[in-house]
DNA sequence: GTGAAAGCGCTAACAA
DNA sequence: TTGTTAGCGCTTTCAC
């Protein structure tokens, strides 16, 4: 007999029960405040689950049916600051309406999103938020059929009246960020690519293209290069940016990290920013503005997202016959240091320029 | 009759025993895959469970008495690198072995670390993660009482035989960082503490005085700033010491987040770094190798340590009777290129060294 | 307003 | 080897 349920020792509601000398579906009353109690029996039930220290236990009640009070969050990593402050959004939002919050981590894996939301669904949430969903075909049917409550954040093409999804402005960010480096005298401008197969990244790239041709300027695919939000593909571009015989004047990465490996590559290759070369990012996370030169960027409301997000989630739960929502939020140009208007030639590097 | 349920729809043991022409008992011990069934039994009953798309359900599971294959982990935010680095260890060794992740944030408030202990010792978890933990003393006692599994990440005094912690040789590491500063020549190091509550701040501090002891160099309380691991709070620290008559010539701050600051102060002053000012942190969080100049740091193997925390839970799980243990794991110096060998007068300010 | 009783899906004796 | 049975703690009819 040894103690091993850490279970035990546990008040249930029949001990609630005796000890205020009520029946436990007195208590189950009191607990979720249901039906009429009468007063006084509410005091006394009250009274001996404070003197008892009863905690309701979930497990069982979910089980009968209820809610599990378990919102299930899916996302690729926790590594970075873009993720956690949208984990911070939900979180305080989950919070204050007292759900919990299972972290699930994908590292960018498919066939672990698939396999996390069956389980998800299964019991163990009671609904399910998405951040930078990648395999959203893979079971997004299933989650609509099972009418399984859930939102996407920062995807948007679903055409299901049942699914919600969160997203910026993608598209008018890019267009702004571009416009401005454009106003600033810019006629080259390098552009590197996030994840593919992310709306955002081809909405941004869309942006991007939009605000080029608005201007009348060309689209040069050489200076489009892939990548894939992470910080050494923003290296890596902004290598091949500088290697070109007639390199790019201003570099715009689809998201902060890959601007960070811009930064890196301009800076070791002994250009200077903003001077030589301007940069811009999209995001606005913490360390954008904490890198030397601060980052100019385009800023997402990342946490303002996850609380949204979270909102959505927790009002369908509360009313499941309520329709999908799209929500789109706006996106801000955050004007610091890293962008300064063009200049001839500055694109060239410095030893070369001077071979001239 | 609404479909309200969304457990509704749900594959039972029964079902597929049904399916498997069964009784549902010898689904049970499939699986668990428990006792000896027969072969050609098993067989069927797996196959109707894939036919079927069964899924476990966890909470009647974890009600009837068994696990409930969740962790808590306790942390004060997710907005930072540091946590994500922890988290990723924990998220990567608990996915390994089958467990869900339950994300609480108290967002260091003490009153919420305590609730949240409250509640996920009741049912909510097997386990308890505590990174960073602040109110030890409010919650420690009735963890043990309960013998309910918990390991402290970056916390040490406990003296209870059923506790178990993970932390890295903070003491000696800072011991490290002091006496490289000073063998490149420092005679004035300023530091910034940490966050008082906890423990590992008290220890790095202790290995810095301990270091400029051995040195016989003066411990100068001037030159011994209150900090709070943020950033911010680096940042007023060095315009502090940059504002003394007699500044120092190199700064190490309690942790990277804090050393970012210094950073900030010290660029802004128009001051360099590595030239006029030495700049050390602690923990090498990922952007530490990103900024420019490179930060020199104290390396925690982050990753690692939750890996390792995670490790020790779950062994305790399976085998309850095992003692606390404490693992210390080594830090590391990572050199990069925030410090240089001290000159005479360089923490002096240009405009006033001019002056002489 | 309150109590009795059924059962959510599962595991683990105990039988057979 | 397999089936029967009794709950885990809770919510929710349905009586009274």
């Amino acid at each position: 007999m040894t103690t091993r349920g850490r279970k035990n020792s546990s008040i249930t509601i029949v001990d609630v029960a005796r000890e205020a000398g009520v029946s436990y579906s007195t208590v189950s009353r009191v607990v979720n405040d249901n039906s009429h109690v009468r007063p006084e029996t509410r005091a006394r039930v009250l009274n001996a689950m404070l003197r008892l220290g009863y905690v309701v236990n979930q497990q069982a009640r979910s089980l009968r049916g209820g809610r599990s009070q378990v919102i299930g969050v899916l996302v690729p990593d926790v590594g970075n600051t873009y993720i956690g402050a949208i984990i911070q959004g939900i979180d305080s939002e989950l919070a204050a309406r007292q759900y919990h919050l299972m972290l699930y981590t994908t590292h960018r894996r498919k066939t672990k999103e698939s396999a996390y939301v069956t389980t998800i669904t299964r019991g163990m949430a009671d609904g399910l938020l998405l951040l930078l969903p990648t395999n959203v075909e893979a079971y997004i049917e299933s989650l609509q059929k099972l009418q399984f409550p859930h939102v996407l954040v920062d995807y948007q093409h679903v055409e299901n009246a049942f699914t919600s999804t969160v997203q910026s402005t993608n598209w008018q960010g890019a267009y702004d960020a571009t416009r401005y480096l454009i106003e600033l005298g810019h006629r080259r401008i390098g552009y590197i690519v996030g994840q593919r197969e992310m709306q955002c990244s081809l909405d941004r790239l869309a942006g991007y293209r939009a605000a080029l041709a608005d201007a009348g300027l060309p689209i040069d695919p050489e200076l489009i290069y892939p990548g894939d939000f992470y910080r050494p593909q923003g290296y890596m571009a902004a290598n091949h940016f500088l290697s070109l015989p007639n390199p790019p004047t201003a570099i715009f990465a689809a998201n902060d990290l890959s601007a960070f490996g811009v930064m890196d590559a301009v800076l070791n290759s002994g250009r200077r920013i903003p001077e030589d070369i301007s940069v811009i990012g999209f995001d606005d996370i913490l360390e954008a503005g904490h890198v030397h030169p601060g980052l100019t960027t385009v800023r997402q409301p990342l946490e303002e997202m996850g609380r949204v997000a979270a909102q959505l989630l927790l009002k369908r739960l509360d009313n499941p016959d309520l329709p999908g929502e799209r929500v789109e939020m706006a996106t801000e140009l955050i004007v610091r240091d890293s962008c300064a208007p063009a200049r001839e030639g500055v694109g060239i590097p410095p030893e070369v320029s001077r071979r001239y």
